[in-house]
RNA sequence: GCCCCCAUAGUUCAAAGGAUAGAACAGUGGUUUCCUAAACCAUUGAUCCAGGUUCGAGUCCUGGUGGGGGCGCCA
């Protein structure tokens, strides 16, 4: 990439200047192009350390940098800021080697490391719901920009198949349940008894009788809970199924039973638990945000809670995969939580350095800033939001082409739908609460999947016309500022995917994709490609690339493309 | 009461301590004998308040104001 070279250079320089210098924070980065191409702050913050004239250092170190190769000019502007112009040559160079290679403008992450995803996480006998989805879409998202860039990632699905619900579940199975009604729709069922025998108090006590059986091991109440959890299991695999997600692993809660009074004696023999009224807690005294929040991870009645079956799955993952890193993508309520599991991991396996990472995401808002709910007050289902998604699309395949057929409006609604879906939530910053509005997200113009696509279709509509489905790989002129500067782009695919790395955010790779769009929009409209001569292998050259980007950059975010719309 | 998160155009969102805060939607005006106009071009408009650190602050620190969330036996 000529971004590193560049970058390399420079280091490279400043260190010829500058021996003391700290030349891994000498960083390049693409910048306005009113200024150029690339721009390096670094020695603004270099003059300052050394009480130096930051103009003054920029020109000793410009003097000593040669890029040449990459670069038509370099400016020193500002107060001291370095400004990198491309040479066309160099880009049209990169573009032609991508051309006929599998790394699109990216390198594989040096050193690859192990990256433990634990994500979704539904629970058993209840619906998938739009609680679900952020998880969902950005954990998978997450986990293929990783492995793209060459990280060996294990997926995890934490399910909650686990605790006290299941008494009443049992209880429910076992005295009201409607065997047909089940048959049709598990799910409903399950949520239904639940419901009834959760809302009866004189019931209490036979529920919590159900649920000691269960947890004593009785053979008639582990069969019928296996059974809930298959059922439940069927239905977590269609709703993955309709947005193309996997798991490696599917570890639920349960999986972790048999060492969990093993973890909590250990955290007491350790002086790290305590008792408290009954209860084993760990209290955080020097931790200024922890003090006098005490996490419980023994309750009175000596069941373990999840604050223990977090650490128990630590101490797993740990000894099964020996992870460099753990993420945990869940809602920001749970902030408090992961912060006191992994304080006490901390102090309880002071040795393990894999780093533990909460990436946390708002809510989904409905127009009235309220947590997204149904008209009349009901969580939506997972499965009814996607429904809604590929019905809503198909109507706008269907009145902007109406000729094709049934089956295939179907299809590209699908594709369509299910992207609208997924970009609108991954293209905000996962921190932000965002408020979920069909209309929007299935709009036409502005960033949203459809555009992109749309885009994408465009370019393979070209190739249908040409007759070809590839190109043959030549020489690429970049004579017109529309054909430089989508090339110029092309080449930042791979800091877009270290930038959402590196902070496990995907919206800055729905940036990238949106802008890449954009300059394909415009060198659309300002070079033909058919009929343009001498120019059209060059010019189909730079289509191929830029549709293989899109392709590459929406898959990562796990949405689709279709080659007409 | 304690703790956490958030606050940017009319609206929905961006912004690696960097340059004149960037888009989209909505609004207004324009572009098609030409590869999908689901497009393109032009244009109006914003950092909650008060201090501080810095050559430089939407971003970091302190104190307010407003909103959301969490606080020992749910996860």
């Amino acid at each position: 990439m000529i971004h590193r070279s560049i970058q390399n250079a420079l280091q490279v320089a400043v260190a010829a200047e500058l021996p003391d210098a700290d030349t891994s924070r000498v960083l390049v980065r693409p910048c306005d192009p009113k200024f150029g191409d690339y721009q390096s702050n670094a020695l603004m913050a270099l003059a300052k350390q050394r009480r130096m004239n930051p103009r003054e250092l920029a020109g000793a170190v410009v003097a000593r940098l040669d890029v040449s190769e990459w670069c038509s000019k370099v400016e020193i502007a500002g107060p001291g800021f370095l400004n990198f112009h491309l040479e066309p040559e160099a880009v049209s160079g990169v573009l032609k080697e991508a051309a006929s290679s599998d790394q699109l403008f990216f390198e594989p992450a040096i050193p690859s490391r192990t990256i433990v995803i634990d994500f979704s996480s539904p629970n058993v006998a209840k619906p998938m719901h739009v609680g679900h989805i952020r998880s969902t879409i950005l954990g998978d998202s997450l986990a293929r920009i990783l492995r793209l860039l060459g990280h060996r990632v294990v997926t995890d699905n934490h399910i909650g198949d686990w605790g006290t619900q299941f008494g009443m579940l049992l209880l429910g199975w076992k005295t009201i349940l409607d065997e047909e009604a089940l048959e049709a729709d598990p799910i409903a069922e399950m949520e239904r008894i639940y419901k009834a025998i959760n809302s009866d108090e004189s019931l209490r006590d036979a529920a919590r009788a159900e649920l000691l059986k269960l947890q004593s091991g009785d053979s008639e109440n582990l069969s019928l809970w296996q059974q809930m959890i298959d059922l439940s299991q069927q239905q977590f695999d269609m709703v993955y199924g309709r947005l193309g997600v996997g798991f490696d692993y599917t570890l639920g809660e349960s999986f972790y039973n048999d060492e969990l009074a093993g973890v909590v004696e250990d955290l007491r023999k350790n002086k790290i638990a305590v008792e408290s009224e009954g209860a084993m807690i760990v209290e955080f005294p020097d931790d200024s945000p922890l003090k006098g929040q005490p996490a419980i991870v023994r309750k009175s009645d000596g069941a373990a809670n999840y604050t223990t079956t977090d650490l128990a799955t630590l101490q797993h993952r740990q000894r099964e995969w020996l992870p460099d890193e753990i993420l945990y993508v869940t809602d920001g309520r749970q902030q408090l939580h992961f912060q006191q599991l992994f304080a006490i991991h901390r102090r309880w396996r002071p040795e393990v350095s894999a780093s533990l990472e909460h990436v946390w995401f708002g809510s989904i808002l409905g127009p009235d800033r309220k947590p997204f709910k149904t008209r009349s007050g009901e969580v939506v289902k997972l499965a009814a939001l996607l429904d809604e998604a590929e019905e809503r699309a198909f109507t706008v395949v269907t009145e902007k082409n109406p000729d094709l057929d049934g089956a295939a409006r179907r299809e590209i609604a699908r594709i369509v739908g299910l992207g609208a879906l997924k970009y609108a939530d991954l293209s905000n910053n996962r921190q932000s609460d965002y408020i979920f509005d069909w209309d929007r997200m299935l709009a036409l113009q502005g960033n949203t999947a459809p555009y992109l696509q749309y885009a994408y279709t465009r370019i393979r509509s070209i190739f249908r016309k040409a007759g070809m489905d590839e190109v043959s790989a030549g020489e690429i002129s970049l004579s017109t500022p529309e054909e430089f500067a989508l090339a110029k782009h092309l080449l930042n695919f791979g800091l877009a995917l270290e930038q959402v790395a590196a902070e496990y955010r995907p919206n800055y790779l729905c940036t990238y994709l949106y802008e890449l769009a954009g300059h394909y929009a415009r060198f659309y409209e300002a070079c033909p490609v058919l009929q343009s001569g001498d120019a059209q292998t060059s010019r189909l050259t730079l289509c191929d690339l830029a549709a293989r980007v899109l392709k590459e950059g929406l898959g990562v975010l796990g949405i689709e493309v279709t080659d007409k719309m």
